[in-house]
DNA sequence: CAGGCTGGTGACCCATCGTTCAGTGGGGTG
DNA sequence: CACCCCACTGAACGATGGGTCACCAGCCTG
């Protein structure tokens, strides 16, 4: 993604490096203040550019938030891509995957708050980003989908409807991001992925392991 | 509630009528446009008042809102303690409670996709209500809790923690009433209820039937 | 070194929204 | 019938925020 073509420099490169310098400051704006509160002007400001700039990387407020998004979501899928792949067996891969989506949330704080809130939101949510989002969240639900159905398949889990199953976690997950979120350091994030994940395997797990 | 004492008249049934209209025409505008483009003169016009009029009957947007979302809280608190009178056993009264919280979301539509982002956002997030917004929350999900941890005890439930486990269930459900609101009349409602219920059973039962 | 080109600036424009308040009209009273 | 009272109105106001554009400065070129 960093590097689409090895040609193209100088301009290019720096116009990329400005990109993602808004970005990430917007990605921390948005963390810090809520998604209501981050104003053009403030995520300007966080990247240390006047306002006008942003709008000589991105048409508008919602391509640039579609793209925080975006870069978002790719490092997310990129992680649980990880996941999915170090671990064995379906429900260890689970496992890593719901602690990497709660490490994650956590890093970039409320960020995600905004992005975990979305597929809920109405007709054009926030500016008209929400579609967007929503499709981010929809990959992300049926990637996870897909390793639920290697895992019945497998003879590990129960055979339940795989979307539904994966869906109901992402929802579980963020219930605990969300409580983790609004306070301080209440147990260690592992007892907490650890009971969801109780009560995730429990309604999946195909038997008794013993 | 409505009638907290037979005294009063005149005026003041005047006024609660009043009221009782605004705040319904507020919940509809949530409900229709989103919380974000739920502005007083949308309110306002679909009460069918003027804009300043609201300001007789609410000190500002914030407590209009707060009071909304008392209307509506207090209505599903209702039916969800009705829910737990009526049926025997835990898991059957989960299960009604279950299907009444998606039916009541249903009906007030989007309303309660705002109250169930609620609990997710930030230090105020919208207006501030949400601190109101979020204790309601709190206060469900504890009564939920409450007919769990009485499931426990009866031996019909697994020992999970209470709380923890109300809030995987309304989490699961918010979901559910999300991919609901967002498309059209996927499967019937009964069979979703079902679906989630046997998912969300089965990590908190306390062992196969047989 | 002169001149233009280009990325960056921030004051400005306009729309929107919450909130206020001087005015009004219709019903109740004497 | 005249008067007043007050619930209601909606224009107006200040604040805020997205988007624009005339201007500026530094650098490359000739």
């Amino acid at each position: 993604m960093t590097h689409p073509h090895p040609i193209r420099t100088k301009e290019q490169v720096l116009k990329d490096f400005r990109t993602g310098e808004i970005l990430d400051a917007a990605r921390r704006v948005i963390g810090e203040l809520g998604y209501a509160e981050a104003s053009m002007e403030r995520i300007a400001q966080a990247a240390g550019v006047a306002k006008g700039t942003l709008y000589l990387y991105f048409k508008n407020k919602e391509s640039l938030l579609s793209a925080a998004f975006e870069l978002g979501h790719a490092e997310l899928m990129g992680r649980t891509r990880a996941c999915t792949q170090r671990a064995r067996g379906a429900k260890a891969k689970l496992r890593e995957i719901a602690r990497a989506f709660v490490e994650h949330c956590a890093e970039h704080q409320a960020f995600y708050r905004a992005l975990l809130e979305q597929p809920a939101l109405g007709p054009d949510g926030f500016a008209g980003s929400a579609g967007r989002a929503r499709e981010l969240v929809d990959e992300y639900i049926r990637y996870l989908a897909g390793s639920v159905e290697r895992g019945i398949r497998a003879g590990e889990l129960r055979g339940v409807d795989p979307e539904r199953a994966a869906r109901a976690l992402v929802e579980i997950l963020r219930g605990v991001v969300a409580l983790r979120l609004r306070e301080p350091d209440p147990t260690e994030l592992t007892e907490d992925v650890d009971t969801a994940m109780d009560l995730f395997l429990h309604g999946v797990d195909a038997g008794e392991p013993k």
